[in-house]
DNA sequence: TACCTATATATAGATTATCTATGGGTAGAT
DNA sequence: ATCTACCCATAGATAATCTATATATAGGTA
């Protein structure tokens, strides 16, 4: 059976920094984000998240800082970083590369 | 440092089975023609081709055949079957969607 | 002859991204 | 009291890809 995925892998990083450019946003907040931009097509789990959070702080693209929600919780916020901003503009540039390319060969038509 | 990856992970399969669409291919072949049509941007690699031609195999999606290749080498060629042809269609709805979905994420307005 | 390049198939093992499952905890409404 | 929505996080499983390696041959060239 196909690997049935909630994502596209290689994706969630990308789609993380793209929704921190917006604004800075707790964990919760940007898999919601995300589900709404999507229409829901997007769903991005606990499991795939945090880890993913946790990789982009290692890397430096976000920094994080607890606070309180408007509905009065704990919760740890993320921005994004300069390097981050930066990492940005290099996925958006090479998904678009892929994209562009996936869609050449999935054109009909021979060379 | 991120996965610097030759293809969108994912991808490979319905990548393979839209060139078996065209026409029947060996490994090589399929290899260097998905090179081709994207311009040289995805490169599919021996180690991700052939477990993938497996994994097509075992679905049942393509079958395989042994002759010689224009230039007199032994070649084991592929060809679509309909359950594959089938599965070509399935692929392509859900990449499209899975697209679709980034692209409304990346856009820059909010909802 | 010997060598080289392009053609051709295949597997083992490492890496990595994602998912499933689980655990913990709180605010506010019913 | 209980429930739902809100919040964080990790362990382990799964799966797709890459790196490296092995094997082999046709045809051209030094």
């Amino acid at each position: 059976m196909p690997r049935r995925s909630d994502l596209l892998p290689g994706t969630l990083d990308m789609l993380i920094l793209k929704t921190l450019a917006r604004v800075p946003l707790h964990g919760y907040g940007i898999a919601l984000s995300i589900k709404r931009l999507s229409e829901d097509v997007l769903t991005v789990e606990e499991g795939s998240l945090y880890p993913a959070l946790q990789r982009l702080l290692a890397q430096g693209w976000v920094k994080a800082e607890w606070k309180m929600t408007e509905t009065n919780r704990r919760a740890r916020y993320y921005t994004l970083t300069t390097s981050g901003r930066k990492q940005l503009g290099i996925e958006l540039t090479q998904f678009e590369e892929m994209i562009g390319a996936i869609t050449r060969v999935l054109r009909d038509q021979e060379a």
